[in-house]
DNA sequence: TTCATGACCTC
DNA sequence: CCTTGTGTCATGAA
């Protein structure tokens, strides 16, 4: 059963609002001089010189085959003589962010930011006529008061504003009205549904089905049966274009940061060590949003690139750093207990978050 | 409820 | 050969 059938379905319309290679193109702001070369914005791990991924690359970096996830020294090897490596500026790019999202709040009270460079907007009683005509102003508004251009799809969902918004980029406007679902979903493949992976296509693959309409002739039964109830249910129901979730601003349920180290590891000092100094950087981030958490997790990636994770739930909620320096060695006593692969990155999450109380509020009647 | 794992996302 | 970083959701076991 449906939990939040509380709107009427027909009447919405979403736009999903996607900044095009967006750290890329912040680049491209404040260094007008890189337009036109290949970007590619890079995180370093910093390892060795060259060690790290491509975050975003800019439409001239993919022409030549630098895309988002290579190894910086894959990416290293296709450069033409103008391409332009950048370390990543997240700060930056975040402000940029902010201000963008801001302007979009004033299209509809019902958003939800989805990411960094995403966000979904919900309108009502519109005409898709309506609702094209404000996706072209949210493109103007953000061209004239960041320079920046977009991607946006429009769909009586968010799977299918999303999807659309891929078919035009960059700077696209798609309408998908619908009437027209059917034709859109049957043009693509399984693996074009947002939320469909790798995994996922590949089991489908296995079990014969290569394209949406095969994937509707499937039976629910079959396709909870292998996939789970929940991923096979919302497989049934995407290759029919149907998405009942709401767009609504979530709340976040986690604070995490993860580091590679230097190198492959399993002393002890070491690792409590570098655990350490992600301490203050996610406590930060808790009491600034005036949260408290009652589960620490301590994250290993090991050599194999698998992940491990072992986790502490308090009895109470906390907000300090010395409750996490207390349980940390802990953690990492066991994980290395556990497992003896060679370490290669390791982090810290809290989670099973809840609000601290504001001493501000002097009243509270609730 | 807690814990561990895995799939997915996208830049 | 090389493979960053952050977060959500689902599942199965204990």
């Amino acid at each position: 059963m449906c939990t939040h059938l509380l709107t009427d379905v027909e009447d919405r319309i979403v736009l999903l609002i996607d900044l095009d290679y967006f750290y890329a193109q912040c680049e491209e702001i404040r260094h007008p001089e890189f337009r036109g070369r290949p970007v590619a914005v890079c995180i370093y791990s910093g390892r060795t010189e060259n060690s790290g991924a491509v975050s975003t690359a800019n439409y001239e970096a993919r022409r030549i085959g630098i895309r988002s996830g290579i190894p910086i020294i894959a990416a290293r090897r296709m450069v033409t003589q103008d391409t332009v490596f950048l370390k990543a500026d997240l700060d930056y790019y975040d402000a940029v962010s902010m201000r963008v999202m801001s302007l979009l709040r004033m299209f509809s009270q019902k958003m939800e930011q989805a990411s960094v460079d995403e966000a979904y907007l919900e309108l009502r009683g519109k005409s898709y006529e309506e609702a094209e005509e404000i996706a072209r102003q949210i493109k103007e508004l953000i061209r004239k008061s960041e320079g920046l251009t977009c991607s946006i799809g429009i769909g009586k969902n968010k799977l299918i504003a999303k999807m659309a918004s891929g078919v035009n980029k960059p700077d696209g406007l798609t309408v998908v009205r619908p009437e027209e679902v059917d034709t859109f979903l049957l043009s693509k493949k399984p693996g074009d549904l947002y939320g469909v992976g790798k995994v996922t296509e590949s089991k489908l693959s296995e079990m014969g089905i290569e394209t949406i309409a095969q994937l509707r002739d499937a039976p629910l039964s079959r396709l909870q049966s292998v996939f789970g109830s929940s991923m096979g249910l919302w497989l049934y129901n995407a290759s029919r274009g149907i998405d009942d979730s709401p767009v609504e601003e979530r709340k976040r349920e986690q604070y995490g940061r993860i580091v590679t180290l230097k190198e492959n590891t399993r002393d002890r000092d070491t690792l409590i060590q570098e655990a350490s100094r992600l301490v203050p950087e996610v406590i930060s981030m808790v009491q600034e949003d005036r949260q408290q958490f009652r589960t620490l997790s301590f994250i290993g990636i090991l050599e194999d690139l698998s992940i491990r994770t072992k986790n502490r739930t308090l009895n109470e909620p906390t907000d300090n750093a010395q409750d996490v320096y207390a349980v940390l060695p802990q953690l990492i006593d066991s994980f290395l207990s556990e497992h003896t692969a060679l370490i290669r990155r390791i982090g810290i999450k809290v989670s099973n978050l809840s609000e601290k109380k504001g001493q501000k509020k002097l009243l509270d009647f609730s």
